[in-house]
DNA sequence: GGGCATCTGTTACGTAGTTCACAATTGGTC
DNA sequence: GACCAATTGTGAACTACGTAACAGATGCCC
């Protein structure tokens, strides 16, 4: 099923719009209206009709949008509903950290495996994972049906990483190391970087 | 100094410029084109010119960028040359990681506290603070000069967290929790979730 | 079951962001 | 010191995105 030509920042709104009606459906509401909708996310009307218009209808006029169904179709579209896995490259004080948030597998992801480069870590337990060798990586990643790499090592090794998880086959790259990464066509990154958004930030704190 | 109209997608590609000038100068260059910055960072040269454009007069035509004279004038267009001191609420798994997060520091932003809701986390260590009560903080943020609230508590508090620190006068908030707070005119937030990233990476994972 | 208030989906419009293209300037070369 | 290759800064052209506005449904009310 390939839209045409959906806009990324569209893309990158819907994960909002899953999180906001999953969270009215907890409050009991089953419907609500593009109106409604946005006083909660801060956005007009307009746009949260149109980002969903590129990929159907699914309101009612004069009622608004059934939350059950709307939810529904949306995680379709993002793929929401199966279980994803991921490996995780890097188990320092990051990867731990990542390998211990609790926050991925209720939304359907997963860290089956962690790896390190460096003998020292190989063979530790972090979480309820075993930290494999590098060298392990692409028999793992085809056993275990792994599609995303979360990448926690040092910025000077992001790249090299980064251009290994790509030659396996890896199409999809969660990357928390400080660097901007190369990835040819047809992988996506999203960096992870606090260090960026706080430097942008203080822009703002600075002047106005 | 009031800059007139800068567009905000420009601001957070500023700290960008600044860490691939930084790494550029590292290696030794003195002197870079924007053909060239470009090259690094996937990007046109043409849209380089024009976000420094923004900010005054920076090249010199045939020669390119001095790195030396362009990092110093982005750094002090970003108040990036001082300390920035930051503190954080909420010491659970999450804020103990961000707290042993070495890649601040480097960058001059410091953790100055910590803060609990929890009876039961206050007063523990966690790397070199111990965990304050959140009635300390509106004294603590003055006393120690604190612009930057760091949220790492978990969803449903979020909102009432960081209207508190709104309240106390912070401007700045970096938000690790998965909602999409709301916050008044002149305080900036910026959000780090992993979830939103991972989930509009499914889209393209699963379509083309 | 007719009238009314509501709210969607979409087309048309406006604004914001990006790229183009070129005049102006620089430093190097002979 | 005149010419040449390189590269900036910027207005103008283009593209993408967001907003407005309205025709067409929908369900409620009496």
């Amino acid at each position: 099923m390939q839209q045409p030509e959906v806009p990324e920042v569209v893309v990158l709104r819907l994960p909002l719009y899953v999180r906001a009606l999953t969270q009215l459906q907890r409050e009991g509401t089953s419907v609500v209206s593009s109106q409604q909708l946005g006083e909660r996310l801060q956005m007009t009307p307009a746009q949260i009709r149109k980002d969903l218009s590129y990929f159907g209808r699914f309101g009612k006029q004069g009622r608004g949008y059934s939350i059950e169904f709307l939810l529904e179709e949306l995680r379709d579209i993002l793929g929401l509903n199966g279980e994803w896995r991921a490996c995780l490259i890097g188990v320092g004080r990051l990867g731990r950290a990542i390998i211990n948030y609790t926050g991925f597998a209720p939304e359907g992801f997963t860290i089956v495996a962690a790896f390190d480069s460096s003998d020292h870590q190989v063979g530790a337990s972090v979480g309820d994972l075993s930290v494999q060798p590098m060298s392990d990586l692409p028999k793992v990643v085809a056993d275990k049906d792994i599609s995303i790499g979360i990448v926690a090592v040092p910025a000077a090794e992001a790249q090299s990483v980064i251009n290994r998880l790509v030659e396996i086959g890896l199409k999809g790259i969660l990357n928390y190391a400080p660097v901007a990464p190369y990835v040819p066509r047809g992988v996506v990154v999203r960096n992870i970087d606090p260090v960026l958004s706080l430097q942008s930030m203080t822009f703002y704190l600075k002047n106005g």
